[in-house]
DNA sequence: GCTCAGCCATACCCTGGAGGTATCATGGAG
DNA sequence: CTCCATGATACCTCCAGGGTATGGCTGAGC
């Protein structure tokens, strides 16, 4: 399969009409309709039902229409990207984080950082993974995350532990109890984010089988909030870093696990062997007199 | 670009020799190399510095593999993902949402929904234009957005309107004030979701634009609580729709516009000309009710 | 300092496959 | 019932992907 493939394919299916997707494509229908056939040999399933009057795309079809779509705009922001990426010689600094490391004292760095002159800061959300490649790619140069990661040219500082807490629906049976992880896993889970891999998510799930517990992944989130969402839906329970009870929302109570122990770091990330820039070293003072803040109980 | 170009490229790029890529590609290396030169000419830049021996990636070629990489998987996902669909013979009920009506009445309809036996439920984060075309496509059977899109197979309703208000970091000249568009057009604005559009954010840039004001767009955010969180970074401002004030967080303050008719609608989004299954009747029927609690005051 | 080997780039060539035209079959609109 | 729109198939052309041959450059080894 290729790239041209997936974009005949997707011109078919928002024209559904080979003639006149072959008329956008400036080529002619006969050849479309056999690249079309070449693809659907190739994925082994019928993307289309055929018609007299055009073609309707089958369930399979839409599915593979939503990714095909998503895959060839990745594509098109890839290369857009990578000529930016080239053409730039700024000097900036940029930060990483997981969305929910940006509930506690992160925004304070950043309002620090950004009261320096001739800092321009970028903020990333990225996965931990994300911001270990893209501090190796140097498209940021410092990350906030919550997983371990070894690698050769990263070094990792765990600022502070955070309790997890569990969010329950309102009303739901554990509601104002110190749950366990068993009586937890009893429950459906709603697991977040969903993509990319790992992540905060694979830390939950790796809590549940390092005590031996299955359970039942009921729905999967990007966002946090989409999960607090489907918890506040009665969908599920989830599993949040403490910092997150901040954002209190209607239908939704969370509550402390009866495992103290069960924590999620905040871990910084930068690239290992670098002498710090000046911004690095303010950055670092900065983070210095949160982690105390929170050390001391300043802020929870 | 194809996908092949791709493939050779994360060859070459783990390897760092071309014969060896080569070979590992059963091919020869003179058109290896040819074609690696012609995806550099594709994407304008080099991607690697060639060497006696060997090559090493470039800092653009390195952004590039971390791409090229995600690309790959994703089609490799798309591919089975699509093989076991095919296979798969499942019925069910979509419901699309942008991020910002979850915060409201639309967690009581899906837990509203859930209670019906044999119904398998699925949410998927869409803006309202991906909304509209996920209709068509049958992929989805009912959305909630902000846009009014006319489209002659999809029927919208405004279910209500609901009063836009302003996000201000505490401590902001404007915090405890009703502000009028001017006044808040005076600061900088942090626009969310920054992709994809139209979105929310359009409808916000069109208000100042109605109103002839131009505004200083100072960052855009995906994630809502991104948003927030570069507010509480005391980065800018953001305009947001009444019920996310249900979600309080620190470092933030939300105020009530001047002009009350500033207002985003929320919309729920159908096919058109399609008898209501079941399921569908029941959907119609619990937001009824949820459309008067709201009228009648009984939620904000 | 010289030689050789490893490596990438270029020149030239071949052929398979992408895209063309011609035409057939089917079924729905009028 | 007829005609037209549409997709599929047959046959054809030609170009681009992949082949071999070879040259140029540079570093390793003697």
């Amino acid at each position: 399969m290729e790239l041209r493939h997936l974009r005949y394919f997707c011109v078919v299916a928002e024209e559904l009409n080979l003639t006149c997707a072959a008329e956008r494509l400036h080529m002619s229908q006969p050849p479309l309709s056999r690249q079309i056939k070449q693809l659907e040999r190739e994925v082994g399933a019928d993307l289309f039902e055929r018609g007299p009057r055009g073609l309707h795309l089958t369930a399979t079809g839409q599915f593979f229409q939503q990714h095909a779509l998503q895959i060839l705009e990745k594509v098109d922001a890839t290369l857009d990207a990578t000529r930016r990426m080239a053409r730039s010689k700024r000097v900036m600094f940029g930060i990483g984080f997981v969305p929910s490391v940006f509930y506690g004292q992160l925004p304070l760095l950043v309002r620090g950082l950004r009261q320096k002159d001739n800092v321009e800061l970028t903020l990333a959300e990225l996965t931990t993974v994300q911001q270990i490649q893209a501090l190796k790619a140097g498209r940021i140069d410092i990350g906030f995350g919550r997983l371990r990661i070894d690698d050769p040219d990263v070094e990792q500082e765990a600022l502070f532990d955070e309790p997890i807490m569990a969010a329950l629906p309102v009303g739901h049976p554990l509601e104002g109890t110190t749950p366990t992880l068993e009586e937890l896993a009893a429950y459906p889970l709603i697991l977040f984010p969903a993509k990319p891999r790992p992540s905060l998510a694979d830390t939950i799930l790796g809590l549940f089988r390092r005590h031996g517990l299955k359970v039942n992944v009921m729905q999967e989130a990007n966002e946090l909030q989409t999960a607090l969402g489907l918890v506040a839906s009665d969908i599920g329970i989830t599993l949040v870093p403490e910092q997150v009870k901040r954002v209190q929302r209607d239908g939704i109570v969370y509550v402390y696990l009866a495992d103290k122990n069960i924590t999620s770091p905040v871990i910084c990330s930068r690239r290992k062997g670098e002498a710090p820039s000046p911004i690095m070293q303010e950055a670092n003072a900065i983070l210095e007199v949160l982690v105390e803040n929170r050390r001391s109980g300043r802020y929870p």
